[in-house]
DNA sequence: TCCTTTCTGTGTTGATCGATACATAATTCA
DNA sequence: TGAATTATGTATCGATCAACACAGAAAGGA
C-alpha cells in the first residue's frame, strides 16, 4: 500500500548514513547542502522531498548516530557486572570509537553544533539534550551500584557522572586533534585513577 | 612618526577586544563579518584596512585571548608551590574562568574552530598548536616536580598532562551546556581524585 | 489507455557570505 | 597652500548559502 507514484531511485537509509558521516566530519553549519547532496549522490529536491530540510536531516542523522555508533559504549555501561568495570568499559569503548581510522574522529553529539545561533537553536538544544541524557545514564548506572550495595551509600553519583561525562567530552576534542587510541587510553587511565579514589579507598 | 594620512577614528585595541568576544561566543565560522563589524562599531573596509582579513583578525583575537583571559589559569600552574596545588589551582581557575557570567562560557581556544575545512585550515592548525602548547605546559610543570624530587621518578608526566588537558577541554563543552561554577568544580574534584591515585598512594 | 501520484534533474530564487572599488574626508610633509 | 598619504562611508562584487519552481519521467489505480 501507499506505493503509488514514481519510486525513489536511491536508498533512503544509505543516503541518511552518508549524510550522518558528513555532519559528523564537518558539523551542522560546516556541512553545506552541496557537501550533503554530493555525498548522498542525489540532488537537493530529492533531499528535501525525502527529509524535509537540512535541520530535519541532521536530527535524523543524529538519531541514526545514536543507534548505530553509540551502542558499544552504552551497552557496555549497562551490562558490565560491576560499576568499576562499567566505567572502565565505558571509557575504553569511547577511546576505541573515537579513534577509528575509517570514520570521523570524536563524537557527533559532542562536536556537531557547539555555537548556539539563531538559525540552529533547535539543533543545539537537541544535542544538549542528548548529552544530558548520556550523563544521566552514567548517573543511573552508579545509583544502581549504590542500590545493590556495591558502592557505599554516600557515594556521590552525580559528581562522578559529571566528571566521567566531561572526560568523555574532552576526549572528543582530543580525538579531533589527532590523538591515537593509545593517547585516548591514557586519558581513560587517568579517569580510572579517579575511580580508585572515589570508590576504592573508603571502607 | 609614521602618523601621516587621516587618523583612525576608532580604537583598534578595543575593536579587537569586541571581535574577540564575538569569535569567543560564535566560533570562527559562526561569526560573520556583519556580526563583527556591528560589535566593533566600524564598517568592513575599516576592518580590512586595520586587520587584513577575517582570518588575520581571528588570529590576533586568539592572541589577545591568550594574553588576557588565560593568565590566571597558567600563572597559577607555574607559581603554585607544589605540583598538587598547581594542578588543583589550574582546575579551579579553569572552572572560574569558564563560568563567568559576563562572558561567553568555555574556552575560545578549545571551541573556536573544531571542524577542519578548506577555508579554515590555518585557523584549526593555530588553535591545535595552542592546545598542544597548553598540554606541554602541564607536562613541563609535572616534570619540574619530578626533577625537584616532589614526585617519584617514575611518575608518568605525559599521561597525567594528557588527562588533565582533556578534562579541561571537556569543561569547555560542559560550560557551553550551561554548567554552573559548582558543576565545573565537581569535575575538578573528580580530576583531583585521580591525582590522589597518581601521586599519593605510591611511596 | 488515461488519470493521479510521486520522484528526478535543471535551473533559479532571495539572502548572505567574505572581500573591494571608488570617491571623499582628514591628516602630515614640503 | 598644495601634494602625498591614509581612513571612512556607500555601494557593490562574485560566490555560495539553504530552499524551491517547474516540467518531464515513472510508477499504480481505474
Amino acid at each position: 500500500m501507499s506505493e503509488r507514484g514514481r519510486p525513489r531511485s536511491f536508498d533512503r537509509a544509505s543516503a541518511l548514513h552518508r549524510a550522518m558521516e558528513v555532519f559528523w566530519a564537518k558539523g551542522y553549519e560546516g556541512a553545506s547542502l552541496s557537501d550533503l547532496t554530493a555525498a548522498m549522490g542525489i540532488n537537493s529536491p530529492s533531499l528535501y522531498a525525502a527529509f524535509g530540510s537540512k535541520e530535519a536531516l541532521f536530527l535524523e542523522a543524529t538519531d541514526l548516530y545514536t543507534r548505530s555508533e553509540g551502542t558499544d559504549i552504552w551497552s557496555t555501561l549497562e551490562e558490565a557486572p560491576t560499576a568499576e568495570l562499567a566505567i572502565e568499559g565505558f571509557l575504553t569503548q569511547t577511546a576505541k570509537a573515537y579513534s577509528q581510522a575509517d570514520r570521523p574522529q570524536g563524537c557527533l553529539i559532542a562536536l556537531g553544533a557547539l555555537h548556539q545561533d539563531s538559525t540552529q537553536g533547535l539543533i543545539c538544544q537537541d544535542l544538549r539534550r542528548r548529552r544530558a541524557e548520556n550523563q544521566a545514564a552514567l548517573e543511573r548506572r552508579l545509583e544502581r551500584a549504590v542500590a545493590e550495595g556495591e558502592l557505599p551509600a554516600d557515594f556521590d553519583c552525580r559528581t562522578a557522572a559529571t566528571f566521567f561525562a566531561t572526560v568523555q567530552h574532552g576526549m572528543s576534542i582530543q580525538a579531533r586533534d589527532g590523538a591515537t587510541y593509545a593517547a585516548l587510553m591514557a586519558t581513560a587511565a587517568g579517569a580510572m585513577a579517579a575511580w580508585a579514589t572515589m570508590a576504592g579507598v573508603r571502607a
